[in-house]
DNA sequence: GTCTATACAATGATAGAC
DNA sequence: GTCTATCATTGTATAGAC
């Protein structure tokens, strides 16, 4: 109980390093070499903690994961009210939930890595994302039936909305424009919601 | 003119089977040595045609995107009419596009090279995934165009349809499920053409 | 727990014979 | 144009001292 706070030490400082640097090269790219030396801690020690690199992955895709659902969660949940007017409106939430500001020209942390051979044939590794995108299209899909649509529409929906975003993010990258993104998401929402409240 | 049909050489044979390790490893974990083995080639043949594996690349992605606008441009073309019951409607084309099968698990086959760190660090190959996605959207916009929208509107859905593809590989292949990219079209379309025709 | 040194395979390419 | 042999570098670890 008192030694849980110092935990700033050299584990954390290797997660953070190689979540950066997954998130700006891939998991596949990336060596145990280049974390080690980006995060000053030497050889012996990345190999003390993480014996390999998927361990290493496993710990730092797994934080990523966590940190883009909780972002997620956080445009998408109501006030917990239940009462129609008593938080922001459940497709108001959708469309902030997709209109939220992004660095498109990044990439998404969590999507790109569905093009990172090392881990789609990673099982462990797959199986985070594959976590992540499945509970978040559940958290869209119930804030659509929130609105009022019937189940196999907020599914549908909730998917094409979902696209949308890591489709823009491909088109952002693709053109080198981070506006494509915005141009995909507005493209979505005047659709989705014609009178939406801007 | 008597030489020209008989192409099937060592070159053709090299370019094709790159296009096809490419599509399912991606080119910066395909090396030039794999190229050579599953083409039957020795290691001096494949470097007499390409010197590097940067030029490899280009003739293979090169190829590959060629195809993908060519298979777009099928479906998004009318008969050239103008006639508006000439050929298929407009929006209809658009729909089309976006719900011609695919196979989603595999992913997008130039989609995929945005999240390839050895194609985004490379000019000339980032070059050509570039011109692949804006020649696709100009495309499905001019086509929106026809359709009766205005230029704003037809570039925004425009960009949101061709998301929602890309979109859609990401999430079958998060998911495992080659069915979510369907759900994800269908979202679309049923919010772009709400009385398409099925 | 951390460090330096080392091992061993694969990558991307070159050399030079045929 | 094609082949075999070779090479320098990087990737992924392991060994063993401190």
């Amino acid at each position: 109980m008192v030694a849980a706070m110092v935990t700033t030490g050299t584990r954390e400082r290797l997660v953070t390093t190689a979540q950066r640097l997954f998130a700006s090269q891939g998991v596949g790219p990336t060596s145990p070499r280049q974390v080690l030396e980006a995060s000053g801690v030497g050889q012996g020690s990345l190999y003390h903690h993480f014996p390999t690199k998927h361990d290493l992955a496993v710990a730092a895709v797994g934080a990523t994961v966590e940190q883009a659902l909780t972002a997620a969660r956080r445009d998408l949940e109501g006030d917990g009210s239940g009462d129609p007017g008593g938080g922001v409106e459940a497709l108001d939430r959708v469309v902030a939930y997709v209109t939220r500001p992004r660095e498109a020209l990044a990439g998404c942390k969590v999507g790109r890595l569905t093009s990172d051979q090392a881990v789609m044939d990673d099982d462990g590794l797959r199986d985070v994302v594959t976590a992540y995108f499945v509970r978040l299209l559940a958290a869209v899909t119930a804030t659509l039936r929130e609105a009022g649509l019937p189940a196999d529409a907020a599914r549908d929906r909730a998917h094409a909305a979902v696209a949308v975003v890591q489709g823009g993010y491909v088109l952002a990258r693709a053109t080198g424009d981070e506006d494509a993104m915005r141009a995909a998401v507005r493209g979505f929402v005047a659709l989705l919601a014609p009178e939406a409240r801007r």
